[in-house]
DNA sequence: TACAACAATCGAATTAACCAATCAGGACGG
DNA sequence: CCGTCCTGATTGGTTAATTCGATTGTTGTA
């Protein structure tokens, strides 16, 4: 049996990976160049293939290199959970928790969600990423966070996922408009341009769209808003209607506006909210424990 | 940020574990005993807790420390794993690869599935262990088996699964009681005490029983065989008839007597044949091939 | 052509890993 | 009660591994 690589060299290599460059990597590792230079080469040796190809100037990782990157990530990720895990006598809500979340759940969420844990699990130290699905997935893969609330369905790659609960949809209009449509609404009852989404980045979009059931395209407007606050805007300026979820209108997004929710179409005209995680942690049960705080606080908690 | 333990000592820990002996840890490392010793304590200090009670005379995992086994475990089988997989070339066929299966499944697929793989995969090793399911979960677990074939419905605890194929039950029995009795067979056609099953060890058995719709216990014989040869010898001496899985079948096992098999009640009067393996394996790709080449041998390949 | 940037290499100094031998406590037997 | 055996811990010296600063060789650029 061959020796196992030592962790140390497999941090050498993730820095390397990141940073691209051998001086930055060591720097960042607090070694010397050579030091880190002869770290990659010993763990080339010891697994017996080649990591990065070298022209004498610069390097570019092999598909291997690559490959033993991703792996040695996960390896790196479970030590240092464990270490936590160990150091913290098992306290399982206390130290730090990396969550990454959309923005379109994230301003209506994390206030009472930060205040509920700092009250609950003070020693529970929460580091908050606010970017979309796709950059949040890819920081949960490099181990750069531990938990991401999304909206659901999602393809969330090789990661597990709890649903936590549910989040209707609703149209929301000025209430001189809303006056003359029937509930659900049936879009035929809209001109044509009058519903605003979000850029296309935005899951919400693809969500709201089919879980509303809004098959007739032309009733969409091409002009796309950044972020919620800006299409509710948009609708009390009487510019057309948009779709809102629930929990922000919970949280008095339309406060100071003349527009009210009307039910949509859709049998199920709804988000569902979930906790994302990597499939390899060791920390399930803080993950778990935390997910049960945040399902308290949605408009309907579908967590068994 | 704290230093990470090392691999050594962590498995270090592993086989103090595993020997629950200083000494016979030591010798299985290949270190001395004094090292192994060290290498514990190193271990505690850099996790700040306390792995094992010491009573001057012998010691004991504390419940930190188990917890500890369980997690160094995950990390020492990735780092197995990546160097498996570097030093194989990525070749995802190649090398060993432990299966575990149950035996009333072993008996009647092993031989096929060997011959293929060798045909194949030449480079990969197959090393076949039989158990209970519950033993070779606990293999599994302990990192000395990478998958396992079992009959499924059945609590994999924290594995994955994919179910690879159906497994009708037939009904056996002598020819000349069989000539008496209707196809699907209603139980109450035959005496009470007439049907033979396996040991309760045996998932078999709960499997038949509740696929078959036998839930009339009084037409169970409570002798039990250890086997399904023993099963077949017993129908075959017309002390009653018992239920035997079709792959069985097919590999002959009804050979050289005069028991035919009938069908019996129950809708999927069937068990599902799955692969298990750790949710926290990177070898997954391989796995999936070796489940697609098991799941062609099965009488129902449903795996997608 | 000189220079800056980069990774590899070298040699010396430091550190850690390791082992054999020894120690100390408890169990068992005579 | 004393000696022996077995346990894991400790000690001290040796060896092997790690690390660093300095240097080398290459490349691209001013």
């Amino acid at each position: 049996m061959s020796k196992l690589p030592s962790l140390k060299n497999l941090s050498y290599l993730l820095a390397l990976h990141q940073h691209q460059n051998f001086n930055r990597a060591a720097q960042a590792c607090h070694v010397s160049q050579s030091t880190l230079s002869s770290g990659i080469q010993n763990l080339e040796e010891q697994l017996e293939c080649q990591l990065i190809e070298r022209d004498h100037k610069s390097f570019l990782f092999t598909a291997m290199g690559e490959q033993v990157v991703e792996q040695a990530r996960q390896i790196i990720t479970s030590a240092e959970e464990m270490l936590h895990y160990a150091q913290s006598q098992g306290n399982q809500m206390e130290g730090p928790l990396r969550l990454g979340c959309i923005p379109t759940i994230g301003p209506f969420l994390l206030g009472k969600l930060s205040k509920r844990i700092q009250e609950k699990y003070p020693k529970l130290q929460l580091n908050i990423a606010e970017d979309t699905t796709a950059n949040l997935l890819q920081a949960l893969r490099n181990g750069e966070l531990d938990v991401l609330i999304l909206a659901l369905p999602m393809d969330i790659q090789g990661n597990q996922q709890w649903v936590l609960g549910r989040d209707p949809f609703k149209l929301v209009m000025h209430k001189s408009l809303a006056a003359t449509i029937n509930e659900p609404v049936d879009y035929d009852q809209l001109p044509d341009r009058s519903i605003f989404l979000l850029e296309k980045e935005h899951c919400l979009t693809g969500h709201a769209v089919a879980a509303c059931q809004l098959s007739d395209s032309s009733k969409i407007n091409p002009f796309t808003a950044t972020n919620l606050h800006s299409l509710v805007q948009m609708a009390d300026a009487r510019l057309g209607a948009t779709f809102i979820p629930q929990m922000a209108i919970d949280q008095g997004i339309l406060k100071d506006t003349d527009l009210v929710p009307l039910q949509p179409s859709g049998r199920e005209a709804s988000r569902d909210i979930g906790l994302v995680y990597r499939a390899t942690t060791n920390r399930r049960q803080t993950f778990r424990k935390f997910a049960e705080e945040i399902a308290d606080l949605l408009p309907e908690n579908t967590l068994k």
